[in-house]
DNA sequence: CTACAACAATTGTATGTACAAATATAAGCA
DNA sequence: TGCTTATATTTGTACATACAATTGTTGTAG
């Protein structure tokens, strides 16, 4: 949809605005359908985010300020975060017996069987997406948006 | 910044998954680049967001449902926002006469001109962006991300 | 060994966001 | 008119996010 009809302005917007705009209101558009999808299992894009990353750990626990390192939201209050998924069962924090500053966080058997059944969920909201451009427009894409962050 | 980088991931990841964390990755940083600059004037992405539709209005009062539809982040509760530009002064909301369900929300002088002294800020953050890809890079960047809203 | 700096996580406060319910007004119709 | 429905905003609750301050622990210089 373009820019303009989104947003419902009829201004002729400089392009390099049109750029910030459009990448915040497709950024928006994509976490409305992710979390959307993930609605059924009743975790938030954040908490997915985080038990992927703890699934990424294969086994070794991971601790807060690494989780927060890896997220795609660097979010402000992973502790609190961490409390639901601890809440819900899918993950579990033990102080680190070598340094009692940190904390273990681990994935446990139920988050690993949830992440599992929502794998092929997230994957077709991904592939719908890539798909309403060629492959050679989406590499593109991703090299284009790697150099707006340098 | 290459996303993995950025996410200190050493997973390869399917290209669909890479583009969308890289929009929601690169919205993110553009979010915090512009929070910054507002930061002096004490007001945030979407008081700003809420501001400037209001100025657009050249006069003619807005209400919730307008704004509501025009923000760039469909904020759920435009109502809370309202009030915090109200007690900075920066806009004013009275009940519209002709239809006592609306509100007319209105820019103040005091809106107006805080707006001409965030403005070129806002424009340096958006030019530097726009000028790490060429120019024809930035429309179809632009055209692309039009294409991954239909 | 003690004092202090550095580190890791937690807590508090304010704002932002999603969703549902409540309130108030207006419009339409028997 | 009185009843129902639609419209516009507000309020409540839960979670997300930014930032500052606090707590508890470790490491280290003197």
């Amino acid at each position: 949809m373009k820019l303009e009809e989104q947003l419902k302005t009829s201004s002729k917007l400089p392009e390099s605005r049109r750029l910030v705009l459009n990448i915040i209101v497709t950024a928006n558009h994509i976490s409305e359908k992710l979390l959307e999808a993930l609605k059924p299992f009743g975790i938030s894009n954040q908490q997915f985010n985080v038990l992927r990353i703890l699934r990424g750990q294969k086994g070794k626990p991971a601790n807060l300020s690494t989780i927060q390192d890896r997220m795609v939201n660097k979010m402000s209050n992973t502790t609190r975060l961490i409390d639901k998924l601890v809440d819900k069962g899918l993950c579990e924090r033990i102080v680190c017996p070598s340094n009692r500053r940190k904390i273990e966080i681990r994935i446990t058997k139920e988050g690993i069987k949830i992440l599992s059944q929502i794998d092929p969920v997230i994957d077709k909201v991904e592939n719908d997406l890539a798909e309403k451009v060629s492959e050679k427009e989406l590499l593109l894409l991703n090299r284009l948006l790697n150099e707006l962050r340098s």
